[in-house]
DNA sequence: TACGTTTGTTTAAACGTTAAAGCAACCATG
DNA sequence: CATGGTTGCTTTAACGTTTAAACAAACGTA
């Protein structure tokens, strides 16, 4: 590595001492009253000599990082790669530096990488937060550290948050099925506590109840992460035994890509048979004959949204605490030709 | 944020002076002599404060930033979403932080995420960089900055990288088809002068030389990145119109995604009449009545190796330059149950 | 002409580390 | 019993910033 241009280095060069240099790169010239004739000499010299900042240094002294951790599950599941995409775009144009982990759903993990980050002195966190996970998150909230809680959320909880209507989006999606005619409809859940995932079976039940009709437990799957496709395999024969269902609403994207894969390996045209619907976007089934309705999450405003309220709360500007939901829509026809 | 503790709070409860506090806490207490018992003393207090060091002021100080910046050309494709997952993993478990960034496969975009992690003052990168973005590495390497290419790399340029051997895997790919008794048989690439892309290329051309077929240059299909649907829509009706294709071999999994999706759009029952390989893997797959043999890339040795070799390089460990091949592995049957 | 104010700059101090050099007390040795 | 080497610690300095306080010169005013 070469050695590096540092602010001495310009005032010796501009015959000047550092702390001017330093108030007219950081935009503090007028404040502190530089002459107009000796700024331009600094900019002029930090220009020909190419100085970078070291940021450790100011970090350092301000006690700020301009660096965000962000917690996702995993950023290997196109949900979650696709928003952590948008999150590294939208800090890069605000000069925020990210850095991610992955909970894998699990609170041990979570908390580790919540240490990691922790050390790495970010001056915010973006989590997606796994099961189990609240009481860290209220520690950290308790500490002053800025947060905002992503996809999911905590009831009871005084925390910002992006996320969108679980409940009325899982109601769309049932009473989708439900107007096609459908009578059995099941649904296919993770095991979980996690209030999104809750909202999202409310929302199935209260579809059911509007159309005036009765639920039947058995059509309510829970799969369990631990071993979720042998536990999908079960679960789909199960629903196809006896009285087969008619329609089956999967409530994630990974749920769904086992679950069909699950089907079509049982009975090819099954998808004649069986009406389907997704929560989430999936690039996955495009291959299939019918398209698959699925729910589509706002993941680039959800992104958005998150980094700037986040960065308004780093930088003093936020409000008490700001709980958003976005919109979802139902995508039923045509795929958007882009 | 509460009040951080130093090694000054620790020295003040010990009574004891902070370079000490700093020898004992980074495991040079020996080499510096200090005594069994104060050593003990200072741990306990560190423990008992919560002691978590300030790694700007450590940086600052020592050069070093414990950070590595990743440099691929989309998060959210499925390769590298997966190849950033095990460089995260691998990294969190070394105590090395990660900064991503994407290219997009674009020069300019690659250069301004460079800059901006140059000036995070990483320690080093691993790059798997776009078309044209020799120059700017080359540069990086002149200035003796650690770099470990991935995926790709560049003739005759004398840089750490982990690829695979494409040449030979586009021969395999290849003759899987030859061996199935296809004469006609196709290719699509990406219009693209990087040299792992022209490997694959070679590799069709050679595996066909080989059997003694003659190349048909217009079975030798380009698509640009600028509008890749359009393009492969003409491509895939140019391949089935007059004398139809029959075999299909796919060069990467966004190309074989789209193509597949045209073709399938096409006819449904086109994967009856032609038979298709692909580079990569693709859960999609799965989803198709016929399996997909793949070309399976070594994802998470790579990423571990080229983590190894950055931070062996980093660390002064390295020898010379080292240029890695990983072997790869055709999957033609009956998937693997997890 | 003296005095407060403005203008443009410098000095000093600090952020939390690490690395080198300094120093005192002790020990063994010839 | 002076000499030199340990042993166990402290002091000093530095990394590159930022911030507050100090200062000197020039100016306007009385």
């Amino acid at each position: 590595m070469k050695p590096k241009v540092s602010l001495k280095d310009i005032a010796k060069e501009v015959g000047v001492s550092i702390p001017l240099v330093s108030y007219v790169l950081t935009g503090k010239g007028k404040e502190n009253r530089v002459s107009e004739e000796t700024a331009q000499k600094i900019l002029k010299a930090a220009k020909a000599l190419n100085y970078q900042p070291n940021l450790n240094a100011r970090s350092l002294k301000t006690n700020k990082t301009k660096t965000i951790g962000v917690i996702l599950a995993d950023i290997s599941n196109p949900f979650f790669s696709n928003l952590a995409r948008v999150i590294e775009d939208e800090a890069f144009l605000r000069d925020y530096t990210v850095i991610f982990g992955s909970s894998d759903e699990k609170k041990e993990k979570f908390d580790k990488v919540l240490e990691f980050l922790l050390s790495r002195q970010v001056d915010g966190f973006i989590i997606a937060p796994p099961q189990d996970s609240k009481p860290s998150i209220s520690n950290l909230l308790k500490q002053k550290t800025s947060v905002v809680l992503i996809d999911r959320y905590f009831k009871d909880m005084e925390a910002n948050c992006v996320i969108i209507d679980n409940v009325s989006a899982s109601v769309s999606a049932t009473d989708h099925l439900i107007q096609k005619g459908h009578k059995r409809i099941a649904t296919v859940a993770y095991k979980s506590k996690l209030a999104h995932f809750a909202d999202r079976c409310d929302g199935y039940y209260r579809a059911l109840e509007q159309a005036g009709m009765v639920v039947d437990e058995k059509l309510v799957v829970k799969i369990d992460r631990e071993s979720p496709k042998k536990e999908m395999k079960r679960a789909i024969n199960e629903l196809f035994s006896n009285e087969p269902v008619d329609a089956i609403y999967f409530q994630t994207n990974t749920l769904a890509e086992e679950g069909l894969r699950q089907m079509l390996g049982m009975d090819r045209d099954i998808l004649k048979k069986v009406d389907v619907i997704v929560f989430d976007q999936n690039s996955t089934y495009h291959f299939l004959e019918n398209f698959i309705p699925y729910m589509n999450q706002p993941i680039k405003k959800m992104g958005q949204t998150a980094l700037s309220l986040l960065i308004d709360d780093i930088e003093g500007k936020g409000k008490k605490y700001q709980k958003i939901q976005l919109g979802t829509k139902l995508e039923t026809g045509v795929e958007s030709e882009l």
